[in-house]
DNA sequence: CCTCCACTGGAAACCTAGGCTC
DNA sequence: GAGCCTAGGTTTCCAGTGGAGG
């Protein structure tokens, strides 16, 4: 047992040697220099600026898929500003409205930033979400407090209306004599469509766009990187090639490519090798698809699980009818409450929006209308997860 | 060219949990 | 502690709809 614990450890000591750095590789590491962003991160800044004097700057919306720079450029700038802010009323907040989860825990997070007074802290659930915005306001105005808020996928804030969105843009007589400036992260470009032509107006003051980057800029960007993060000579040119090449075919994500940097640098070290070689970034490659899905399929509700479950019994595909059969069959078993059509109907778009399953909308002439369903998770990925679920255990 | 299936997806009503007020 | 209020999930209701078979 011992000895076995000192070989994980002593293998661990030894396979140290590869990495110089690992934070370097991380998802929270902002760089001090974002190449092939300068202009972007200066346009940033201009807009900002005028905070530094104490004045409202205007707000920002930020556009570019996936690992193109977005967050990174918007943390970056806003950490700058707060290292040069004499007026010192400047607070920033960053909040992702999508792992926030709903509204109203979006709300419940910029308030942690906040110096909120003891009668004014935002319980878990139970209020209304003029309350919470007006308790946000309140305590802005009192402190005067510059607030620069970081909206990242400020997409899901406006799911339903983007009547709290369009407080937060008008509220400058709420807060005087501190103010609130948004910036808007967004990586689906159709989002725009969504808000009403007041939020519109005010939200979109300054557009900028980020382009996906290109394998060459890839390459340079993690060519950087591995200098930080590694020891020199562990890792080949012929591998920081491969992981750009990958991810260039993912629409030049650079978050996924140092992602894979670091998961190869990982499985190197557990086997025990003195480099990074092609091998380890392939391994790696397959390892960060594997566990996107697994989490996904981890922190799904019980329904999602079971819709999926009975989507795994299709392994040529079914649809909506059938699927539905399948579901109320487990759902019965299970004793779990079954839930109607129109609602699993809604889970399935949810599932495929989460790249779980595939659900296209076909007609099959007199035979009606359906969406064509295929689960995207395979049989051991999904044993894997839904063996620990204790309740779902029962019906294998 | 028309029908009619098997749904889709919008809208509104309903339900539940939990904080607030008095 | 009763009664009120709301967010978020779900149900109810229903007006569409693309295209194979007639």
């Amino acid at each position: 047992m011992s000895d076995s614990v000192d070989a994980i450890f002593n293998k661990t000591k030894k396979g140290k040697a590869l990495f110089q750095n690992r934070n370097a590789l991380s998802t929270e590491f902002v760089p001090d220099h974002l190449p092939f962003r300068e202009s972007q991160t200066e346009n940033v800044a201009q807009v900002l600026s005028p905070a530094l004097l104490g004045s409202k700057p205007s707000n920002l919306l930020l556009y570019g898929k996936t690992g193109t720079g977005k967050t990174a450029v918007a943390t970056f700038v806003v950490h700058k500003l707060r290292t040069q802010d004499d007026t010192k009323q400047i607070v920033t907040a960053y909040v992702n409205c999508r792992l926030a989860g709903t509204e109203y825990l979006t709300l419940a997070r910029i308030a942690e930033a906040l110096p909120m007074d003891k009668d004014k802290r935002i319980p878990l659930t139970g209020l209304s979400l003029s309350e919470v915005s007006s308790r946000i306001f309140d305590t802005i105005s009192k402190h005067a407090i510059h607030l620069i808020l970081v909206l990242d996928e400020i997409d899901y804030l406006v799911e339903s209306t983007d009547e709290t969105l369009y407080k937060f843009t008008r509220s400058g007589e709420d807060t005087a004599p501190g103010f609130l400036t948004i910036v808007g992260i967004s990586n689906d470009l159709r989002f725009k469509e969504r808000l009403g032509a007041r939020v519109l107006s005010s939200l979109g003051e300054e557009e900028i766009i980020f382009p996906p980057y290109t394998m060459e800029e890839l390459r340079s960007i993690l060519e950087e990187r591995t200098k930080i993060a590694f020891r020199a000579g562990v890792i080949p040119q012929s591998t920081i090639n491969l992981c750009a090449a990958l991810a260039a075919s993912e629409h030049g994500d650079a978050r996924r490519a140092i992602d894979m940097l670091r998961v190869a640098g990982d499985v190197a070290e557990r086997d025990g090798r003195q480099s990074v070689d092609e091998d380890s970034m392939r391994k790696a490659s397959e390892k960060i698809e594997r566990d996107a899905v697994e989490v996904a399929l981890h922190s799904l509700p019980l329904q999602n699980k079971m819709i999926i479950i009975a989507a795994s019994k299709f392994p040529g595909g079914t649809n909506t009818g059938e699927l539905y059969l399948t579901y109320v069959n487990i759902a019965k078993k299970s004793s779990v409450e079954v839930l109607t059509q129109r609602r699993v109907s809604g889970i399935i778009a949810e599932l495929d929006t989460l790249g779980l399953l595939e659900a296209a909308i076909v007609s099959k002439g007199r035979k009606g209308r359906t969406k064509r369903i295929k689960l995207l998770v395979d049989d051991d990925t999904l044993r894997r997860v839904i063996g620990d679920d204790a309740e779902l255990l029962e019906l294998h």
